[in-house]
DNA sequence: CATCGTCATCGAAGCGCTTCGACGGCGGAG
DNA sequence: CTCCGCCGTCGAAGCGCTTCGATGACGATG
């Protein structure tokens, strides 16, 4: 008793409930009809035991492990809580599934892929933060692991991909500023590495929100630190004198921006209009609270599992998914 | 070669090499001399082939399989960004190791430390943010599975415990307070929250603080939304005129702190000190930047993962280890 | 009453790996 | 020159599970 569950086996249930081991199996994975009788009989057994069928064996014999890996990476400029927020609702759907989640760092790149996929380590994987051209994308073509993108890369062809509708996202924010009544709007977007690097979903929201407003409209990429919101926000008047928007997708710069408005003696709500994307603490966190178009972390990792369950079970699923953008007035 | 890796075994590899599948397993684990010329034969034959040994066979044959879990909870008023850095700081570690991660949850609970025990699935644990009274921890001790945590409970026999210094991080901030002069000085903490949920960090940051300091001092609970900081700042100097130094154990409330200091007249640096007990990039964010104690989440992570491979390996390690705070004067 | 299905269960054969004991071949000691 | 011991290698026996085919038992069918 100093270490139940430990070491007890399907012969043990089996032995306990008096009947073979095969029917402890089917009796636990349903694949065979089973009395009533003798299923409660051996559900008892497993639960007076505290058995819990050893991963490995059943990863050998089924060649299903019950894990899922989640390759996530962690680079610059890359909002950490979001991050968190990904694999927190990757792994709360995953064990809603009865699956687990392996965390990978995207510096194990495509060589990391080979590893987990020969080694039947996992069943499946997530792949994270998908640039415009991953390396991972191709090797994960070639292996032919089942996976979904969060993001998307150039090319999707043949893969299953996830993700906010980002265009529409930037598409939402210029409305909103026009319907306040805005003259010219501007995005501050993150620091120019981000575009550089050509992260999908910055680009995206660029296009979309140029593509709603008018001709004086700009997008001005911003480090977030304070000193440089504090420049950037001084120099959009001088650009621009009739600029009366702001759509800030930059999270740790919005606390900045508000302080430098107000410096500028812009009356934020009033003469002049701000929106958020981001989570929303953040929009919630600055006086006046302003409104904002989350980046819905928890459903699309949600998603992602889901598709990727359906896809081991071989079931299809959209190759594309995008998730609808929802501006939360404040 | 659709699927290169795929279905390749050690009697493939065997083969390829002219040898039995057992002296393949031994060049892979060194376990019994070989000679270097079929050392050689072997090892070419596992990168023509890339071969990588099936996870769930060699669990089963070894009682080994190669992964590390990792609880780390979600729960309010904790700060993403670090549990992101120690997720990162676990995974880069044991990868060096030949590990793997596996994600967990919090609200698992003691059950899910059953099933990843029992299951086999992992060869041991790191438990984060311990809180004083945890009933994770029981279960712990209950399934003998190998663990580090990763802070203090109130009982720790028998537990391996990883943390920052947090009660000398406290002496730090005060000693460097008092040493710029200060007259009076207060901490300003996490929400209320984070004190009833008797989160041993806190407490002990809490205690060393007011080790060090004069009669005066003060600890200030507050939550973090700018709206209870301005509050919380603008009390401070009513509670106590001669206040003149603060340390700030709340990352997201740092910047509030430094608008509501300076809109209350206060000129950081000249004639009021903060210092911060967080991670650079908080105190880096501000202006001016601000003298802070990192809590090293990545080193911590580090040090408990060694730690846990080494008792993995039946060597031991210190029962309790502290990492000394550094200030970084800036 | 003999025959045929169906249902519930069993036994055995692997899944791919590690590990143990065994066994040739070789060099050094006697 | 023989014997012993060691080194390098092999074959076989599991690890605990799933799954396939086989087998009784039993009710329905002709």
């Amino acid at each position: 008793m100093a270490a139940p569950g430990r070491g007890v086996t399907i012969a043990d249930v089996a032995a306990r409930a008096g009947v073979a081991a095969s029917t402890v199996s089917y009796v636990l994975s349903g694949k065979r009809s089973i009395s009533p009788d003798t299923a409660r009989r051996v559900m008892e057994a497993v639960a007076e035991l505290g058995y819990h069928p050893h991963a490995g064996a059943r990863s050998l014999a089924s060649r299903r492990s019950g894990v899922l890996a989640m390759m996530l990476p962690l680079r610059d400029g890359m909002h950490l809580p979001v991050l968190m927020q990904f694999a927190s609702g990757a792994v709360t759907e995953a064990r809603r599934q009865d699956q687990d989640v392996l965390l990978m760092t995207a510096d194990e790149g495509p060589a990391g892929l080979a590893r987990v996929a020969a080694s039947a380590m996992v069943d499946g994987l997530i792949l994270m933060d998908v640039e415009v051209r991953d390396p991972r994308v191709e090797a994960l073509r070639r292996l032919g692991l089942p996976s979904v993108l969060i993001g998307f890369p150039a090319d999707a062809e043949g893969l299953t991909c996830v993700d906010l509708d980002f265009t529409a996202a930037g598409q939402v924010c210029a409305d909103y500023l026009v319907e306040r009544g805005c003259r010219d709007i501007a995005l501050l977007g993150a620091s120019e590495a981000v575009y550089e690097r050509r992260t999908g979903f910055a680009e995206r929201v660029r296009e979309g929100f140029l593509g709603r407003s008018g001709p004086g409209a700009a997008v001005w990429p911003c480090p977030d630190d304070p000193i440089s919101v504090q420049r950037t926000v001084k120099e959009l008047p001088a650009a621009n004198p009739d600029l009366t928007g702001l759509a800030v997708h930059n999270e740790p710069a919005v606390g900045h921006v508000m302080h430098a408005l107000a410096d500028a003696g812009k009356r934020v709500g009033e003469d002049f209009h701000v929106v958020v994307i981001g989570p929303d603490e953040v929009a919630e966190r600055v006086h006046p609270q302003l409104p904002s178009v989350l980046v819905p972390a928890e459903t699309l990792a949600e998603i992602a599992v889901r598709h990727l369950m359906r896809k081991l079970d071989g079931l299809d699923v959209p190759a594309a998914t995008l998730v609808e953008p929802q501006l939360t007035a404040r």
